[in-house]
DNA sequence: ATTATCTATAGATCTATAGATAATGC
DNA sequence: ATTATCTATAGATCTATAGATAATGC
């Protein structure tokens, strides 16, 4: 994975244990405890890997998850369909395979908690990793003329925060339906791309479909 | 405010207090000490008025958190223009001026860290308020034939999720643009309406605006 | 008399440190 | 020799309880 890999096996395995729990769960809910338990050491060994104890740890693991994430968007816009749809569809299934990016809580209620010149700088990370790939795509679309050029910031940000919430839907509920938040996810951006409105057709189809 | 006051106004700030910090920093993130000090006594004193401690404190802000949720939406729906445009204005107004409501945190972190029935129940309660309302609503513009009758849950929870993850714009980011929260939410409410696919005419119109 | 708050304290948990012990890589 | 883990422990914080004290409503 990694070009010159400056970590150990072990030191790897704490800071994805770490990653993933404070996705989950977040700064307050997670404790070194929790990381420990999950990858099998007493918790003071996290101290070797991590000096800087439980902020350190915090700061490295979602500065690097928040990278991942930009170079994963930036990867599927690549290689998806010319078509925004397309491309709007592999952002989803990116997001959507992958811990949840819980903005709200991070803006909140992680950042507060941690040293302000790392929070704004996680802040803004999370804004170029997240937001800037997809309204990117966006303006590109709109250089084409497939969409409108307005907004196009909000729209970004309107969009990875409702596939971000499908996140909330339990597992046990998509599979009692069958589905999965993907298809979900793009239903969504199908709604988003055509709108909600019935076109004229498509209403005329739906009257002649009426026994009347 | 209530028709018959079962609470004392002491116990009122206290619940208001917890339902306020619970909401924007989560069950784990909230200490006893918080919520005493930002009503101004001690964390003992919290046990007279909730002697189930945190876990009630939580349990019973959260659950009527919702159900005020559920209340004033019904009422900003029936108050809303009869069009769902109006419709969904006005949700958004209503969500956007009260504490977020992080449903990804509330699924993941809040309602494991509880009682499974009591995580259960506000889980059902939190779909029944946040969720069905936007659905009702989207179904009688179908039966109106202001939209298409598919999928309306699934926009309802993206709907309300993209809504909410307007509450991540820092404050300091809307005053420096000179937006509100609500004024984004409406534009985003047009791109579900209407899509971001630019219609004929206005493609048309952008090509008379060409030099070319 | 009832309601609300306080002080004091117990016990659990959490972050963090110090120093010993074991495992690994030359 | 270096890296990784352990045990033991300190100190802080957190939830919770017991019982005293103050404020309030008849």
């Amino acid at each position: 994975m990694t070009d010159s890999t400056p970590y150990s096996d072990a030191r790897e395995q704490v800071l994805a244990a770490a990653e993933r729990l404070f996705a989950v769960k977040g700064y307050a809910g997670t404790t070194l405890r929790d990381i420990a338990t999950a990858v099998g050491i007493r918790h003071a060994s996290l101290y070797h890997h991590a000096p800087g104890g439980k902020e350190e740890l915090f700061v490295e693991v979602t500065g690097r998850a928040l990278q991942r994430h930009r170079d994963g968007l930036a990867h599927a816009l690549a290689s998806a369909p010319a078509c925004l749809r397309g491309q709007l569809y592999a952002v989803a299934d990116w997001l959507l395979a992958h811990a949840p990016m819980d903005l709200i809580r991070m803006a909140h209620a992680d950042m507060p908690a941690i040293d302000a010149a790392q929070a704004d700088r996680l802040s803004l990370l999370a804004l170029e990793s997240l937001i800037l790939p997809v309204e990117a795509a966006l303006h590109a679309a709109a250089d084409r003329g497939e969409v409108a050029d307005r907004d196009l910031g909000v729209v970004a940000g309107g969009l990875v925060g409702m596939i971000e919430s499908l996140h909330a839907i339990p597992d046990g509920s998509l599979a009692r339906q069958g589905r999965t938040r993907a298809e979900f996810a793009h239903r969504l951006i199908d709604v988003m791309l055509d709108g909600l409105f019935v076109h004229q057709e498509e209403r005329e189809n739906v009257a002649f479909a009426l026994p009347a």
